[in-house]
DNA sequence: CCCGTGCGGTC
DNA sequence: AGACCGCACGG
């Protein structure tokens, strides 16, 4: 019997034969944590768990060019302070088993899993070698951690020197024979591969099935990295819909992205277009009308973005929908608190105070198009429902309202952003006072007095912006 | 306080 | 894609 096979192998004549046939039957049934798991540890074979996978995302992958290397893979289940790092396990009966050592090399994410032409680098990993051995005693511990475990990629005109020396050093553990696809290679994710040799008190070496940890994705390429939803500019909008939002994220590809809301089994799209994605990190675009019309009271949902290729999504933040109030009596209901929002969840007598957008502090009240500007403004005024439709049908809001898009001007980094949209508030804002005029005084002060005066603070708001607008 | 290192932005 | 650079952080 051939002393080194790339299959999992039971030496009958240790007096194994049943574990080898069981071993056959259900060959890696790693993962089992059955009622027969005790049986199946005694009779198996010796086999490589991995314990701890490599966290999938996050770290980007270096070049060798970049001089100082390429940082540590963490380990999936790490946090600031109780870092983990890739773990694999020897599970099994070690008996009479001297020692093992295992190899780490880099395979790629998709069957059939060929040598990557990435590299590892780190403390196990000879220079140059582009894997990572270490020997280990299983009587002393079953598990091995690779602490400073890095990828290291390798530049595409590389790529087959790269290949060519995996080769060399025989490194293909799923036997894919180094034959084709060089070009076609994901170099934006590869998978660990564990190879382990076992050498017995006898001599006698075996070689465990290879095992592959889940996949790893370079956090350089937006095609895989992570997605985060940094900020909207309102958290807010009425279950009609149409709610204009401006969300800051990491960046995405325009054309490999949704928004998506969500609650329970409901879910609808964010709308809109590929030009509504500026510069990757930020996308405006209106909100879906929410299932259910005819909500009395804020509805919170679930807001994530999600990658269509792969279904990747961020973690969700939560906007609330408010109710659009139509019942004429309980519009009337006069607001009781100071600082009663122009919401028209206000108008129906619920409670919640809207959270100020917490990127405009200077500015909370931004202001955006359609029924949303209304919302927002005046702030610290109590109006209701019929006075919304009431100032809708003037036609000078209606120009105003209808000509308050956003320019999108090139902005070099965010705070050109945030400078883009506190212009545009300050023109929207003046456009909009400037049309109010036009207003039949009588009319507002009527519609206005009928339910509250204005709050102080309001009115500083307004003076400072108007302030900023003449100079 | 300096330096090596990790990390992220940008060209 | 590949390289370069600067900042922040810990020793």
């Amino acid at each position: 019997m051939s002393s080194f096979h790339p299959l999992h192998v039971a030496s009958s004549d240790r007096g194994r034969a049943s574990s080898c046939l069981l071993a056959q039957k259900s060959p890696v049934s790693t993962q089992s944590q059955g009622g027969t798991e005790m049986l199946e540890k005694i009779l198996e074979n010796p086999r490589l768990v991995v314990v701890e996978e490599p966290k999938d995302r996050g770290m980007r992958f270096r070049y060798q060019c970049e001089g100082r290397s390429a940082g540590s893979i963490m380990g999936a289940s790490s946090t600031d302070n109780n870092k983990t790092q890739p773990t694999i396990e020897i599970q099994g009966p070690i008996d009479g088993l001297k020692k093992a050592t295992v190899t780490v090399s880099l395979v790629s994410k998709d069957v059939p899993h060929r040598p990557h032409p990435h590299c590892l680098v780190g403390k196990d990993c000879p220079v140059d070698s582009g894997i990572c051995v270490v020997s280990i005693n299983p009587h002393a511990n079953r598990s091995h951690s690779f602490a400073n475990l890095g990828i290291q990629c390798v530049r595409r005109k590389e790529l087959d020197v790269s290949l060519q020396k995996r080769r060399s050093q025989n490194i293909d553990p799923f036997q894919t024979g180094f034959s084709k696809g060089i070009e076609d290679i994901d170099m934006n994710s590869v998978r660990l591969c564990f190879q382990c040799e076992l050498e017995w008190e006898d001599g006698r070496k075996d070689s465990l099935s290879p095992v592959i940890s889940k996949p790893i994705y370079d956090k350089k390429a937006t095609t895989t990295s992570e997605l985060k939803i940094y900020n909207l500019n309102t958290y807010r909008g009425t279950c009609r819909g149409k709610t204009e939002v401006y969300m800051l994220c990491d960046k995405v590809q325009k054309d490999d992205i949704e928004i998506l809301f969500r609650l329970g089994s409901w879910k609808a799209n964010g709308e809109f277009a590929q030009t509504d994605v500026h510069r990757q990190v930020a996308i405006v675009f209106k909100t879906p009308p929410y299932e259910d019309q005819s909500v009395t009271e804020d509805v919170e949902v679930n807001v994530v973005l999600r990658r269509i290729s792969d279904q990747m999504e961020s973690e969700p933040v939560s906007f609330t929908y408010t109710p659009v109030c139509l019942d004429p009596y309980g519009v009337k209901r006069k607001g009781t608190k100071k600082n009663n929002m122009l919401t028209s969840e206000k108008s129906c007598g619920t409670e919640t105070t809207p959270p100020l957008p917490s990127f405009f502090h200077q500015t909370p009240n931004v202001m955006s198009s359609g029924e949303n500007q209304l919302e927002k403004y005046p702030q610290g005024v109590c109006l209701d429902e019929v006075i919304i439709n009431q100032l809708l049908e003037l036609p000078e809001l209606l120009n105003a309202l209808s000509d308050s898009s956003l320019p999108c001007t090139p902005g070099l980094d965010t705070s050109a952003i945030f400078d883009d949209l506190d212009m545009s508030f300050n023109q929207n804002f003046s456009n909009f006072q400037q049309d109010l005029a036009h207003i039949n005084d009588i009319q507002f002060n009527m519609l206005v007095n009928e339910n509250q005066n204005p709050q102080a603070e309001r009115q500083d708001g307004v003076l400072q912006v108007k302030t900023e607008e003449e100079q």
